[in-house]
DNA sequence: TTGGGTAGTTATGTTACATAACTACTGGGT
DNA sequence: ACCCAGTAGTTATGTAACATAACTACCCAA
């Protein structure tokens, strides 16, 4: 009783487009993507909160303008990240003495243990990722994006 | 006369980010997203596009549910792509005699010629982004990618 | 023949961004 | 001291790229 298989998903060739780097990062980030997106879902964080939060507890006092930049998006979009840090309790508004426009984003207590926790799961992810790979490979690996990422 | 950098982009760290793949890999393939768009700009094409005109190529009378899959989108969109290579006047979408649901996506003359000249800017921009890069380091890279499509 | 499943489509929702315009404020030039 | 062009944060809105739901037409196996 064999299957029909006449037009199975399998059988599509995407021999050309296997020969770009492109296409196999799009489908290998898809995949990093999504498992990391269930990776800090417990943890009420998304990819760009949870990069946004990192910033905010490595650089203390950050602007929302400084964050911007630093994630490559623009202002309009670094206030609802941050209203939503906000509301969580991770992160604070407090007014800028030296600049009464700006607002200093302070990490709380709780923020930074929330960020530990996320962190220690981020790093299983990665590692997870990177499962079964040799440390010159994954030099490679990081070298290589960190060069493509200089092109830009 | 020194600039006041009070408050710059640069001196924002993400050090804590950096230690992670999944950080390095969505900042280049941001960088390499941008630079494939201006590619496939001139061509009327974008990414999704190009991809698909490959698969149809390289897949004569491939099916949009097929397409949907090897594209991983739903079959909803694939409607939108092949509306747009349709009326550009480079795909047809022929009946399909064992199954009048169905569709045989095919490329016409001009969609081949548009491809062959899309496939050449694409292979260029992709030295581009593996430029100054060694044979075994690409191999590296694409076996790493690989490797994390896989957990998918 | 009848009913559940599938192909393509349409309409609509969601999300993740960008853009434009506004208020409040800064800081240098005159 | 007073402009006024520029900047920080915000709000409102647009857009693009997806997904979801529901529909029609069709297939196929019981």
């Amino acid at each position: 009783m064999r299957k029909i298989a006449e037009h199975t998903e399998a059988d599509v060739s995407d021999a050309a487009l296997r020969q770009f780097v492109g296409y196999g990062m799009k489908r290998a980030f898809n995949v990093l993507q999504a498992d990391l997106a269930r990776t800090l879902e417990p943890f009420g964080l998304r990819m760009l909160t949870f990069s946004a939060l990192s910033m905010i507890v490595e650089n203390p006092s950050l602007r929302p303008s400084q964050l911007a930049g630093a994630l490559s998006v623009e202002r309009a979009n670094v206030v609802v990240y941050v209203d939503q840090l906000e509301q969580a309790g991770w992160v604070t508004r407090a007014p800028c003495p030296e600049d009464r426009r700006a607002y200093a984003l302070q990490c709380t207590i709780a923020g930074r243990q929330v960020y530990d926790k996320a962190v220690a799961a981020v790093r299983a992810h990665d590692r997870r990722m990177l499962d079964g790979m040799r440390e010159v490979e994954i030099a490679a690996v990081k070298k290589a994006l960190a060069r493509i990422e200089g092109l830009g």
